[in-house]
DNA sequence: GGAGTGATACTCGGATATCTGGTGTCCGAGTTTTCGCGG
DNA sequence: CCGCGAAAACTCGGACACCAGATATCCGAGTATCACTCC
């Protein structure tokens, strides 16, 4: 089991949306810019971001990227669905309706009871994931590390830019 | 994230080896046909469980595996980790700390916050992986679906083979 | 001077190569069994 | 009839192709900006 590195470039790229003011963008390329990343690879997951609803994009000159909705509806489990896919991690094949030893088909009529403890730990995993939202994120990291705020602030307002109001 | 095919298989033939009497073995070609599977394919996640200290091999005609402890001891947890690997499914590159807004990495002392949820969802999905063992599996099926197992018990006594004691 | 208009530059968007890891299979090493032979 | 020995058969073990998905990149579509021209 083995996530994506898009999902960590995503979320982190979801935090700093998260810090700009409401009504301004930035771009693909100051994103990647701020952590250092591959600007092209980027894109692609950002725009996968935009697909799923969690970003919005803005065209043309003085495009960008934005939060689709307030940091509070935005959760690690939305994003992490949105990179890596909505299917779950396990994927039961019923081989225990295969071989000499089956029964007929409606003999299991109860779920597979391996898939369904992993059905569980998935559910456990999908809760916590729940549990984080952008805000809270970005509430922990100003309590846990101010002085990388303090540094990352200008910055962004370096590279922020107002979008006109549709 | 995705689990690897080998889970499912190597969960369902533990639990079918949790079912047969101590000091007695099946061999891969048992196992495979048990579930209508790929022999060939099948024996190469048996040997990762035997390398694992899962199971125990015994080579040579009349040869098979069998648990290499009791099955209460044996929990999915294990299997998995086997099989798809220990290593966490994020893998935490420290963005952070890279880009023009960054700190001395002596300022990072505190855990990437994303780090730390990813972290946290991993662990409850573990722990609930670990609750359940090869023998709550086995009572579990034997309550879900008694004709199931009562199919699979002479098939199996049909292909056990009883080893020799060292 | 102001408005209109065309060109321009900049941004996202999707289509395209490359590469690692899971998938699938095969042949060889090792051991037990078994068959044949001799006593 | 019994014991010994060698050959054979069966099993696991690891090494070898293949393929899908993640990784990484590039060029094109679309739009706001800007400069220029004309009124």
């Amino acid at each position: 089991m083995k996530l994506s590195q898009g999902v960590e470039w995503s979320a982190h790229s979801a935090v700093v949306l998260a810090g700009v003011p409401p009504g301004t963008v930035l771009s693909g390329a100051d994103l990647a810019e701020f952590h250092g990343i591959s600007e092209s690879y980027l894109l692609k997951h950002l725009q996968v971001l935009v697909r799923a609803g969690i970003l919005a994009s803005v065209p043309g000159p003085r495009g960008g990227f934005r939060l689709a909705r307030s940091p509070d509806g935005v959760t690690l489990l939305d994003i992490v669905r949105a990179i890596d896919g909505p299917e779950p991690a396990f994927r039961c094949t019923e081989i225990r309706m295969r071989g000499p030893a089956a029964l007929a088909p409606s003999a299991y009529r109860l779920p597979c009871l391996i898939h369904a403890a992993m059905g569980r730990a998935e559910v456990a995993w999908r809760a916590q994931l729940a549990s984080v939202t952008l805000t809270s994120l970005a509430v922990a990291l100003a309590g846990s590390n101010p002085s990388a705020v303090e540094k990352a602030v200008p910055w962004l307002q370096e590279h922020v830019r107002e979008t006109r109001q549709p």
